[in-house]
DNA sequence: TCTATTGTTCGAACTGTTTCGAACTATTTA
DNA sequence: TAAATAGTTCGAAACAGTTCGAACAATAGA
C-alpha cells in the first residue's frame, strides 16, 4: 500500500527543444527512443547496442530521455514501463519527432 | 594568389543524425542557424545572444556546426560566408530542420 | 516473512565539451 | 610593404556528461 515510486517528468509546456535533441543526439538514446515508437515496453524489453552495460548505466540513459520530456517512465509492478511522449512532443514541435525516428540510419555513426 | 583557408566540411553522406542533433541542442548554435534561415550572413552579421564573448568561442561554435554539417563556411574575402546546409540536411533528414527551425520557441530554455 | 527480481540513486573516476587568451593566417586598404 | 581587419587554431583551465559498483527501495512469489 506503500507509495509506488513516481519518478518526476515534466509538463508538456516544460518541455525544451534544445533539451529534447540533446537527448536525442546520443546513438543509444536515440535507439531507445526508436523502440517505443510502436507502443510502451518494459525496461527489460528495451535493449542496448551492448547488453552487457550495468543497469546502472541502462537507468542513466533512461533518466536524461525522462528529464527532458521525451519518454515516461511509469511503475509497472516491480517493472518499468517506458513509452514515448508522443502527443506531447507532437503539441510542442510538430514533426520533430517524425523526422527523427523516420530518418533511415545515422549516416557513419550507426 | 595564396590558397584561400577551406575548412572541411563532411560530404552529404557523411551527415549523421546524432551529430546534427548534437550541434542543435544548444541555445546558442540553434539560435546561430536560425539567422542563416533566410539565406547566407557573414560571420560579424551573425550575433550571439551575449555580444561580448571572444571571436574563439564564437569561432568554436561555428565549428561545431561547420563539423556537424549544419553550415558551410566560405571565405568570402577576409570574411566568412556562413549558410545552412538545407539542401543536404533536407535530403538525408527529410522534415528535421524545418521542425527545428520552425518550432516556436524553446521553452523555459530560452 | 523471506528471498529474488527490477530498477533507482549516490559518489567517484573518467571522458568530453566549452571557454578563453595568445599566436597565427589570410585579405584588404593605405 | 606595412598596418588593420576577420577569423581560425592551439593549449590550458573549467565545466558538464558518462560510466560503474555499491547501497537502497519496492514488488512478487514461495
Amino acid at each position: 500500500m506503500s507509495s509506488s515510486p513516481d519518478l518526476p517528468h515534466p509538463e508538456r509546456s516544460e518541455i525544451s527543444l534544445t533539451t529534447v535533441l540533446f537527448a536525442l543526439s546520443d546513438p543509444e538514446r536515440l535507439a531507445i527512443a526508436r523502440q517505443l515508437v510502436d507502443g510502451p515496453l518494459d525496461m527489460a524489453e528495451c535493449h542496448l547496442s551492448n547488453p552487457d552495460v550495468p543497469k546502472s548505466t541502462k537507468s542513466h540513459l533512461m533518466k536524461v530521455l525522462r528529464t527532458a520530456g521525451v519518454v515516461r517512465n511509469e511503475a509497472n509492478g516491480r517493472a518499468r514501463r517506458l513509452s514515448l511522449r508522443r502527443d506531447d512532443l507532437d503539441a510542442r514541435f510538430p514533426g520533430l519527432l517524425d523526422a527523427v525516428l523516420s530518418a533511415e540510419d545515422d549516416g557513419p555513426n550507426s
